[in-house]
RNA sequence: GCCCAUGUGGCUCAGGGGUAGAGCACUUCCUUGGUAAGGAAGAGGUCGCGGGUUCAAGUCCCGCCAUGGGCUCCA
């Protein structure tokens, strides 16, 4: 047994942890530094060094493989490493295999990785051909830098690494991309190699064939196949058409949210699509977000098309006197906006220019805002459950560009932390990540497969009100300011949706499927009786299609379980003579046969689930 | 918006200077079949759009549009 730095040394460490919970690489450790090893595994401490190693193994490979490069920083980040770089010649994405095979390579010559300490003042006239080095020590205040060593690679890093290059066997390049030098829009962009690397086969394959399994279930993908939507390249980009099976999904989702807002008090309002340029000043939306508001002329008067529905809302509240035994009033509208998003950004339903919120605001007195809060927080809490995502919430603070005085905001952001906190409601803080017109609650939720998304939203707003000089009496029988809420549950219906089927993989549950039954006649015989089950069906509001083409039995059946339909009921002699279905439960593979009465009453408790 | 890649019938893809191909989907006909592809015939593409090079351009070059992966931002 050999004992070295105060620990026995096997094989098998890679690092070591001091008191404060820092990792110490084997070549920083000394004697009695440190509180426990790192062993060569998946823990998050081993796998931060793993990593950072896999990154400098692969700017040794592009070192090896192209001309006159240059690395800017190589950190490891939630799903891997990365490292941003430039070469000379261009790199694409077959460039990744001939990378990886190098790095294959160079792990085969047994380099020991090693490090040795220089001054700053050495390093920069080391690096002095390596102007992106030199970016990199302009940001470090240390007067001593580290660098490592890997046969007759050299580089600036902080560490920390693994002992040896045998311990990277276990990685993937997953992609290229383009990176701005220091995230900065206006700077240079730089090469991007992303990358995983594991401690073991495995768990390198699992993540493999998670990120199959995400591509299975991508939203684009399915909702071709399902003819849920789609984009037109002539009509223009992020612009969404939704299909007849993607509108009665998505109408579906409607029905549920609705009744869920009137048993909540809130009532149905509508603005118009388009107002006065002035209306967007007096807002401050002209000034803090003009750049991604579509604007136009008429009669030779600017106007704006809305990217947000509070204005609307605002002239409603505004028409007629409201009385403080009024408040809260809740106003709600499926309200589509329209939004310059850059060109680059659009993705998919998750990301578009045209889309609508399920958006309500809520106009009471500074004392109701929390209680308003809580009861929105709960609104979605019912909701998430629904569809069974986990969530989180965060509090984010005020902007750069904002409107309004420090101390209300302080005021609305305090009131938002009080609803969480009286309430022992877990949250985040993301520092300056509010909208301009108050602090919000952002909801996140986490998918099937552990994705998360940004969807809902709790915002409170003591600036709208001030600036349209909205009112209501109060008991004093004077004029008071109400305070805002604006907030969305699922953000936006095309998000929503897009989640919703990579969520559910397509596989919709009943009260949401776009077709909810198929009914397949063996004969020509059978479809009269198909014909009359399927009007029952409407009138219960539930959608069924007849498959009753001319194709063989055996080929329509398999057509309809394609469909990712929750019912396929075939109908036959039997079925027309006792008034029954034969159901085909497509997940296990197995049928049953109910009578007419007892498969109504079946659907219907299907869609009963869908309540809230 | 920026970097890289891609764009061939509704969908998935082959073809890479010399008269457009396959499978699925679609239409028609035969077949009326009890639980995942019965058979035959047919229709459908100015190869994303616009310029250029060439005797000749899906094919090479340039610009634009759209899509994909990122940067940045956000519902």
């Amino acid at each position: 047994m050999r004992i070295f730095k105060g620990f026995i040394l096997s094989e098998n460490i890679i690092g070591y942890l001091d008191a404060q919970g820092n990792i110490i690489d084997t070549q920083s450790a000394v004697e009695g530094c440190c509180e426990r090893e790192i062993a060569y595994d998946n823990t998050a401490e081993a796998l931060e060094i793993i990593r950072h190693s896999t990154a400098h193994l692969m700017a040794q490979a592009i070192t090896e493989l192209y001309l006159k490069p240059q690395f800017f920083v190589g950190p490891v980040v939630d799903e891997g490493f990365y490292y941003d770089f430039r070469v000379d010649e261009k790199i694409s994405e077959e460039d990744l295999k001939k990378i990886e095979k190098k790095m294959k390579e160079l792990i085969k010559k047994k380099y020991k990785i090693e490090k040795y300490e220089i001054s700053k003042a050495e390093a920069i006239e080391k690096f002095a051909q390596d102007d992106l080095k030199q970016a990199v020590l302009s940001r470090i205040p240390d007067e001593t830098v580290t660098v490592y060593k890997q046969g007759a690679f050299e580089d600036l890093c902080r560490g920390p690494h693994v002992p040896a290059l045998r311990f990277l066997n276990n990685f993937k390049l997953t992609r290229i991309a383009g990176a701005y030098l220091g995230g900065d829009e206006n700077a240079e962009m730089l090469t991007r190699i992303y990358g995983v690397a594991f401690a073991d086969r495995e768990s390198l394959k699992a993540y493999m064939t998670m990120m199959e399994e995400a591509k299975r279930r991508d939203h684009r993908k399915i909702g071709a196949e399902m003819e849920l939507f789609m984009f037109n390249e002539a009509s223009g980009a992020g612009l969404p058409f939704w299909m007849p099976k993607g509108a009665k999904l998505r109408h579906k989702l409607e029905q549920i949210l609705h009744k869920a807002h009137l048993i909540r008090g809130y009532e149905p309002v509508r603005g118009p699509e388009i107002l006065k340029a002035d209306m967007w000043r007096t807002s401050g939306h002209y000034a803090c977000y003009g750049d991604n508001m579509y604007l136009t002329e008429i009669d030779g008067q600017e106007y704006g098309i809305k990217p947000m529905n509070c204005i609307g809302h605002i002239q409603i509240f505004k028409q007629t006197q409201k009385s403080y035994r009024d408040l809260p009033i809740k106003y709600y509208e499926y309200g589509v906006v329209h939004r310059h998003e850059k060109s680059g950004v659009l993705h998919g339903l998750l990301r578009v220019r045209e889309f609508t919120q399920d958006d309500a605001h809520i106009f009471c007195t500074p004392e109701q805002i929390a209680a308003e809060v809580l009861e929105v927080v709960e609104f979605v809490d019912s909701v998430m459950k629904l569809f069974g995502f986990e969530y989180t919430m965060e509090i984010a603070t005020k902007p750069e560009k904002a409107i309004g005085e420090d101390a209300v905001w302080e005021m609305a952001t305090q009131g938002l932390k009080d609803a969480l906190e009286g309430n022992s409601l877990p949250y985040t803080l993301d520092e300056g990540g509010g909208a301009f017109y108050g602090p919000k609650i952002d909801i996140k939720i986490t998918d099937a497969i552990g994705r998360k998304w940004q969807c809902g939203t709790i915002q409170v707003d003591f600036n709208l009100p001030e600036r349209f000089e909205v009112e209501y009496v109060d008991e004093d029988n004077t004029r008071k300011r109400p305070v805002m809420i604006h907030r969305a549950i699922l953000g936006s219906f095309e998000r929503f949706v897009g989640i919703l089927t990579e969520h559910y993989a397509g596989e919709f549950p009943m009260f949401l499927a776009p077709v909810q039954v198929i009914f397949v006649p063996i004969t020509d015989d059978h479809v009269a009786y198909a014909k009359a089950l399927r009007l029952k069906l409407l009138a219960e509001d539930i959608d069924a299609e007849i498959y009753d083409k001319n194709d063989s039995l055996n080929k329509r059946i398999r057509t309809a379980e394609k469909q990712r339909v929750p019912y396929v009921v075939i109908l036959g002699d039997e079925e027309v003579t006792h008034r029954s279905v034969a159901i085909r439960d497509r997940r296990k593979k197995e049928q049953y046969n109910l009578n007419e009465d007892d498969f109504m009453l079946q659907l219907k408790q299907q869609i009963q689930k869908g309540k809230i």
